[in-house]
DNA sequence: GTAACTGCAAAATATTTGCATCCTT
DNA sequence: AAGGATGCAAATATTTTGCAGTTAC
């Protein structure tokens, strides 16, 4: 796997750091969203928050990560499936977020069709959010 | 609109005070989803910070305001449509989000077809945010 | 009159910024 | 060597809690 972390820094252009290759290792083990508290706890007093809230954001700009939509006045952040990434990304995306352990996960080979729009409103992207149970929680 | 407001707090089991009159007439006049700090700044010296927090739980609570998921860290509150409470609200339901104004809506009349999931994932609600443009900024 | 609601103060959380130092390239 | 990344401290911003006083019914 760290052969597979320094690859993906480098494809993106981001040095690579000591945060920056725990942080990737963490969305890469993890299969659902995560947060920022969630991150700076698995690495507490490895690397500071305020450098997770940086890294967070400078993955962001790149698109390894994108956000998830939620409810709970929280960031929720998906590693980008590289395979999708050019063609999902910016289009349709679904995500399921579990009602039961409150994990989000990306479902990349779930689409769906467009949607039909009132007059005037004009789309650029659609996304879907699933609430549910999930496999592990069934 | 004065009947109205207290027809709807009445009809919700809520008492009739100043700050719920004052936020609930917010939502009314508004027709996009509304977050904290708007209504704050809206009824600044008018009602107290932490009295809006605790109106927009009540509010909340009775199902007469619901979420909807966002991207950016806030928690936006949309007046639930009184005619489509018991019909959409906890089934499909359609939010459109302006890149432009960042005003989100909710489209009551959208509608869209239920997708299928992976084995092993149940769902109980779809909710779907589409982001463009929106009739005001075309 | 009583229970619920409100405002104020303060505590607890969360996020951002500045700056000196360290690390990657 | 140079630019970017990091840690720490501190400033801001946001949300929650406790409590005494007020209001709706």
């Amino acid at each position: 796997m760290e052969f597979q972390i320094d690859q993906i820094l480098k494809k993106n252009k981001l040095s690579l750091t000591e945060g920056r290759k725990k942080v990737l290792e963490l969305f890469l083990k993890a299969d659902y969203a995560l947060v920022h508290a969630e991150i700076e706890k698995a690495l507490y007093n490895i690397i500071d928050r305020v450098t997770v809230y940086r890294t967070l954001q400078s993955f962001l700009k790149k698109g390894l990560i994108h956000l998830i939509p939620t409810t709970d006045n929280s960031i929720k952040y998906a590693f980008t499936n590289q395979d999708v990434r050019h063609q999902q990304f910016q289009e349709n995306h679904v995500h399921f977020f579990c009602s039961n352990c409150n994990k989000t996960f990306c479902l990349d080979n779930v689409t769906f069709p467009p949607i039909k729009l009132p007059d005037g409103f004009k789309e650029q992207f659609q996304e879907l959010i699933i609430t549910g149970t999930c496999d592990n929680c069934k």
